[in-house]
RNA sequence: GCCAGCGUAGCUUCAAUUGGCAGAGCACCGCAUUCGUAAUGCGGGGGUUAUCGGUUCGACUCCGAUCGCUGGCUCCA
């Protein structure tokens, strides 16, 4: 006898062999037919495998209605799509395909490089297939029949995964529909109609197997589905939305930023308002610094190659730099690819005590790597960046405060601009890895004392990665999404014993016993490069910045010419007062000021006709508000202005979008 | 670096029948208009169709190479 649970705590019976799908058709007809898989016991299950026939189950039926199903079937489309491509090309080989945060992909090997121009064509063999309505049947088989009928399937990669990835597996299960067999963990829906035709291939792109640069690369299909036509309608409309919002668009059209062929890829030439941005960004940034104990230094953007096999630099990371610029008597010298052994010399530049420390050197330091061309993207991976670096040399004993400090700083930063939808990475080293330097006691050490600081912090989403760690220690990174999904380490904070130890540069201070001791160091940029950030920053406003970093921060519109004069007097008293303005004396009609004006994103406009010269007074329009109706004295609305920069009030933040962020990957491939 | 796609005026707004005279909109410049909260009218300039080579009577269009960009993979101190 076995007794069913179901989530309103309503109790069923049987005593026959029954499924889930039993007892949905139990409940009703309309619901069987609904249902897309179960839940038993907090477990995904097929709605057609057996329940257990004693005992009792708890048992959820999910609809279309539940975002879990949703991810179901993605998966299953991803199946019928492998199917598909494989029923209009030979020789397919089928690798993963797993579902992701808004789709899901497959990655295959064929003769034919799939096209976009092929895409209608493999969505048309899709739609077949859902209308044919095949049923998802699994199959459960010992490990040897299942190597057997890989082998004869002649896919390979099942093969090798079953082989290597799935070694310790002692049965392994298939999901078949019409003739598609394919190796997977499931769970599917019931039958391929589930999937109804709101589907789409999105995009082909290579792929390596099982992730491997030495290894076969492979076409990977990204497409997504959703149990509604209007759902996938809404997803492609923000999609399109999410590119308008592009840093690379935005930057061009709102003269930010432009990059040269001439100069070079990856390289960044700020244009005069994007200038603005930096460096508001930069006084926000210094003036922290003041606050918390930071001395400011300067060091050259050269060094010599010694200085960075000492850091361990050069070797570790020779692929990634420009070469090293050789003269003639062989002395050679390369672009400092990062900032702390600079500052490590100025440490070092005099004996320490203990009295001295922390010593907190910062830097806007500019730094060149060689990122692999296929990385280059915008301002958020370039090959020249300016970093607000700054290194902390302290005791064993102050590493926790510092530490904690430096995130506090991070959140500061983050806070003031708004950016609250980010997530800390703890980047632990990768116990299989040989990259790193420094011992195993050293490495322990510092990861634990940086994960106890992390803990009693409350940072958001935090999570402990293996192998994200520096060569030289570990790390705190914080992690945005940009607007296609894409995420990006922009604040850090890193935890390093090795750069300072014996085998690199065998920093000392002196101690109270009047004997010499081992600083620890601290790497930490809270906005990471300013490159990046401001990349970012772009994105997250929509180019709609706040009024303290708006590179324009009020226009003058004059009504006709007959305000011109005025026009120009109350220009000059708000560059006087210190606002960053610009007149517009153009013959246009007002209305067309107004809508350049807006469509630049200007956070104010003072209007000024002849009722205003009378009256020494301004129209303010407000680029959220409009016409703020009620006309200013000249001196209440510099005053309400200045308020505004002073108070780095964040007015309005960019949409998220919810379907494009976070796009991590489920585990359901097998 | 790898796989795939794309390069037409300042513009990620785009057009140009099977290969047959390179064209609009926005922006820019000039003239007229003097206007009170999202585009005034008229006129004008602007192109070696990314670059180089090939096929052809003829190439934006077809083929090849190079450069650049885009999406993804790998990498990211």
């Amino acid at each position: 006898m076995l007794t069913v649970i179901l989530p309103d705590g309503s109790r069923k019976q049987f005593d026959r062999p029954v499924s889930s799908f039993d007892v949905a058709n139990e409940i009703g007809a309309r619901l069987a037919k609904a249902t897309v898989v179960a839940e038993v016991d907090g477990k995904m299950v097929d709605l057609h495998s057996p329940l257990p026939t004693a005992g009792e189950v708890n048992l959820r039926l999910l609809t279309k209605k539940d975002p879990e199903a949703l991810a179901v079937m993605r998966h299953s489309a991803a199946h019928v799509m492998a199917q598909a491509v494989m029923r209009l090309y030979d020789g397919v080989q089928l690798a993963f395909g797993p579902t992701t945060g808004s789709g899901f992909y497959y990655d295959m090997r064929l003769e034919h490089p799939i096209s976009e121009e092929d895409f209608p064509k493999i969505e048309a063999e899709m739609q077949k297939i859902v209308k044919a309505d095949e049923r998802f049947e699994r199959r459960d088989v010992p490990r040897d029949e299942a190597l057997a009928l890989c082998r004869e399937l002649k896919q390979d990669f099942k093969v090798e995964h079953i082989e290597t990835g799935l070694a310790d597996e002692k049965t392994l299960s298939f999901y078949r529909q019409g003739e598609f067999v394919d190796l997977c963990r499931g769970k599917h829906i019931p039958s391929t109609s589930h999937i109804g035709s709101a589907f789409k291939l999105l995009s082909v792109a290579g792929a390596y197997w099982k992730g491997d640069s030495d290894r076969e690369q492979l076409q990977r299909l990204y497409a997504t589905a959703f149990f509604d036509r209007a759902e996938l309608d809404a997803h492609l409309e923000q999609l399109a939305e999410a590119k308008r919002r592009d840093h690379r668009v935005l930057g061009k059209q709102l003269e930010l930023f432009t990059v040269s062929q001439l100069v070079g890829s990856g390289l960044i030439l700020w244009l005069p308002k994007g200038a603005i941005l930096r460096q508001t960004l930069e006084d926000y940034i210094k003036s922290e610094l003041r606050k918390r104990g930071y001395e400011a230094v300067y060091t050259p953007n050269i060094g010599k190659v010694e200085l960075y096999e000492t850091s361990g630099h050069f070797p570790y990371y020779s692929d990634s730099q420009f070469p090293p610029i050789e003269m003639k008597d062989g002395e050679r010298y390369l672009l400092k690819p990062m900032n702390c052994p600079h500052h490590i010399m100025i440490y070092q530049a005099k004996p320490r005590s203990y009295r001295d420390l922390p010593v907190r050197l910062a830097e806007f330091g500019t730094v060149y790597r060689f990122e692999q061309s296929g990385e280059l993207s915008g301002m958020t991976r370039v090959r020249g960046f300016t970093q607000d670096d700054a290194h902390i040399f302290c005791t064993e004993e102050q590493v926790a405060d510092e530490f904690r400090n430096c995130l506090e700083m991070t959140q500061t930063v983050l806070a003031s601009l708004g950016m609250n939808d980010y997530r800390v990475r703890l980047g632990f080293r990768d116990p299989k890895s040989d990259k790193y330097v420094g011992g195993d006691a050293v490495w322990d050490r510092a990861e634990a004392s940086l994960k106890a600081v992390c803990e009693s912090m409350n940072l958001p989403d935090m999570s402990i990665e293996p192998g994200e760690a520096a060569f030289y220690g570990p790390k705190a990174d914080f992690v945005v999404t940009d607007c296609i999904g894409r995420e990006w380490q922009l604040g850090t904070v890193q935890l390093d014993y090795n750069l300072p130890s014996k085998e690199r540069f065998g920093l000392e201070y002196i101690g109270a016993d009047n004997h010499p001791h081992r600083p620890v160091m601290i790497h930490r940029a809270p906005l990471g490069s300013l490159e990046r950030f401001v990349g970012v920053l772009i994105e997250h406003f929509a180019g709609a910045f706040p009024l303290w970093l708006a590179p324009e921060q009020v226009r003058v519109l004059t009504v006709s010419e007959k305000s011109d004069a005025y026009g120009r007097e109350v220009e000059k008293l708000l560059a006087d007062a210190g606002l960053r303005v610009t007149g517009d004396y153009r013959g246009a009609k007002l209305n067309a000021k107004i809508r350049d004006a807006q469509v630049q994103l200007i956070p104010y406009m003072f209007v000024v006709g002849e009722r205003d010269r009378d009256n020494r007074t301004v129209a303010i329009r407000d680029r959220l508000e409009g016409d703020l109706k009620e006309p200013f004295p000249i001196d209440a609305a510099i005053a309400k202005l200045k308020e505004e920069i002073a108070a780095k009030t964040v007015r309005q933040v960019a949409a998220k979008q919810p379907a494009v962020a976070a796009d991590r990957e489920s585990q359901n491939e097998y």
